[in-house]
RNA sequence: GGCCUUAUGGUCAAGCGGUUAAGACGACGCCCUCUCACGGCGUAAACCCGGGUUCGAGUCCCGGUAAGGUCACCA
């Protein structure tokens, strides 16, 4: 067989150069030892799942800790997947949270172009490479006799794939191969593969540990019959070029590492360092599985976004889920920047997390503490402008009051934050009441209404907004007294039977009239927030009701 | 089904042959307190099963079992 007659033949691509042509176009990368090259390699299917930016920051994390590259490149080899504009919500939602490509798609770089369908030469020199090397042959193998074989394999509980006497272009002659060609029949080009599935190794797998890899047996396509490379080819050809010195990526890579191995190695390319990251997973009754793009909104990064989750909270919880220690160090350094944090692969866990959205609030709650009142209210801004409601970007118009808002709410300035913001969805419906837009009370008092009546009546009379908070609520217990409601606790406590209640019962009665709420925070400084004039508004209102 | 991986409280997890088996979230209780939130204190809650190896096993080995991944001209 002449080898180098078929490659002409099979590879018509005129673009194709020398193979020294492209090692000396993508040189070795001049970086500091130990910098690691990682890189982030999605689809362009227009969804970003939690599971990408998982992935992305342990690639970013790894690469800018080492002094080294992280870089964008679009697995675009599929065409039905393709999506308008998925690039530029790739980029978009990995900014919001943080991270940064050093180059790639769309951005500038000497390892590009960084899209795989406008690589195809590079993959064609291979491809061609490999057949004069009788590495590579043509397959006719129509989808319909692939599956009679694939059939035949599962029947006969034989392994199933195209690989030894199940490969039946793997040994045409050279007159079939031309008539095949001639009659105009539609090819791939597969691997000729030299390995044998009883030998098995033992590979290091930086996330896994030693693993044991089985030989590569299958004639794996390389060339679909478009000309354009699978996957498996495509990653060892970039990855190569790009000069990617380690490739963390999802589990279900696992199982075809065997190929990628094998790929390499024909290839003459030197093998990248591997982790194989476990997937995020969530409960669904009573089976685990991961979380899905179709069933589960918080696995779209759009989720976080419109939810209004500070992009530094999913930051933080995803790296509670991809180093075991970051916890502990984040206990310990609330207000350090995380990127302070040592990130190490060998933490990652060896099994897959269950996503706890509980375990996201908290992590929010005690990042959003963080904040000051500025802070919070450009984020919250942020957040109403693109998701809110008109009334809810008007409580963004007055900077001083909803300053003063929110310090409140977040307890700024007392001896200890407060935690009631999660997300700042959560964090605009939390301080509606203090905008008159949205104050709708439905007064859920828990006495009876002349009682009310009495209370409210009475603190209105006695109201004077320039008490202080000591004043307030002396004031308060006075009205407490004058209704026969206890205004000693400890008497309250002794016999409660002999009071109608207490104190905090008429502290909630006015707590409501203002706010509509039984369950706010200090109600003498919401009254110093809302004014004069409102808070007596607001008093009237509820009495004018009752 | 074959192959690979994993297995500690409800969840995330420390642990690397000798521990009263950490910690965090969640739950519950108490305290603080005008409610809530915060904070403090406390309670309940775990080594998948069976065999080895060893003076000694959550930890090492071998079997089960269960869960996850994968078996495409998809990535």
């Amino acid at each position: 067989m002449d080898w180098n007659k078929l490659a002409e033949a099979l590879i018509t691509d005129e673009n194709v150069k020398p193979l020294e042509y492209y090692e000396a176009l993508y040189p070795e990368r001049a970086l500091e030892k130990g910098a690691q090259v990682t890189r982030l390699a999605p689809s362009p299917t227009g969804f970003m799942h939690l599971g990408n930016l998982y992935v992305a920051l342990a690639n970013e994390r790894i690469a800018h800790q080492s002094g080294g590259v992280f870089y964008l490149r679009i697995e675009d080899t599929d065409e039905k997947r393709k999506v308008e504009g998925a690039v530029e919500v790739i980029h978009q939602s990995l900014k919001y949270f943080g991270v940064a490509f050093d180059e790639g798609a769309d951005l500038c770089g000497d390892y590009g172009p960084y899209y795989q369908r406008q690589r195809a030469e590079i993959y064609h020199a291979y491809a061609k490479e490999l057949i004069k090397r009788g590495l590579a042959y043509p397959c006719f193998c129509t989808e319909e006799e692939l599956e009679n074989t694939r059939n035949h394999q599962t029947e006969n509980k034989l392994l199933p794939g195209y690989y030894g006497e199940f490969a039946k272009c793997r040994n045409l002659t050279e007159e079939e191969i031309y008539e095949n060609l001639k009659a105009g029949k539609p090819y791939v080009i597969r691997l000729r593969s030299q390995g044998d599935v009883n030998v098995k190794h033992t590979f290091r797998d930086e996330v896994k540990g030693e693993i044991t890899v089985t030989e590569n047996n299958q004639d794996v396509v390389i060339l679909k019959s478009d000309g354009i490379p699978t996957y498996h080819f495509a990653h060892a050809i970039d990855d190569h070029f790009m000069r990617t010195t380690l490739v963390i990526r999802g589990e279900e890579w696992l199982s075809s590492l065997p190929i990628h191995i094998e790929l390499f190695k024909v290839l003459g390319f030197r093998l990248p360092k591997y982790g194989h990251n476990c997937s995020i997973q969530k409960m669904d009754g009573e089976t685990r599985r991961k979380l899905s793009k179709r069933k589960d909104p918080e696995a779209s990064l759009t989720f976080y976004r419109e939810q209004g989750y500070h992009p530094t909270a999913v930051r933080k919880y995803m790296m509670t889920l991809l180093n075991s220690n970051f916890e502990e160090w984040l206990l310990k350094f609330p207000d350090k920047p995380i990127d302070e944090f040592k990130y190490s692969i060998g933490k990652m866990g060896k099994s897959g997390a269950l996503f706890d959205i509980l375990k996201l609030n908290d992590v929010s709650k005690t990042m959003m503490a963080t904040l000051n009142e500025s802070e919070m209210f450009d984020f919250l801004k942020a957040w109403a402008d693109e998701f809110g409601s008109d009334e809810q970007k008007s409580y963004f118009a007055d900077r001083t009051y909803t300053e003063r808002v929110l310090a409140l709410c977040m307890g700024v300035g007392g001896k200890k934050r407060r935690k009631d913001f999660v997300c700042a969805k959560q964090a605009v419906e939390f301080i509606s009441y203090f905008f008159d837009e949205t104050f709708c009370p439905d007064y859920a008092y828990r006495f009876d209404k002349q009682t009310v009546k009495k209370v409210l009546l009475g603190f209105k009379t006695v109201y004077d907004y320039a008490d202080d908070a000591q004043a307030w609520f002396d004031k308060v217990k006075a009205v407490a007294g004058e209704n026969g409601f206890a205004t000693d606790m400890k008497a309250y406590k002794a016999d409660p039977a002999a009071f109608p209640g207490n104190v905090s019962d008429i502290a909630e009665m006015l707590r409501i009239a203002t706010t509509g709420l039984a369950n706010t925070p200090d109600l003498w400084t919401i009254m110093q927030i809302l004014g004069e004039e409102r808070t007596l508004a607001r008093l009237n209102k509820a009495i004018g009701n009752l």
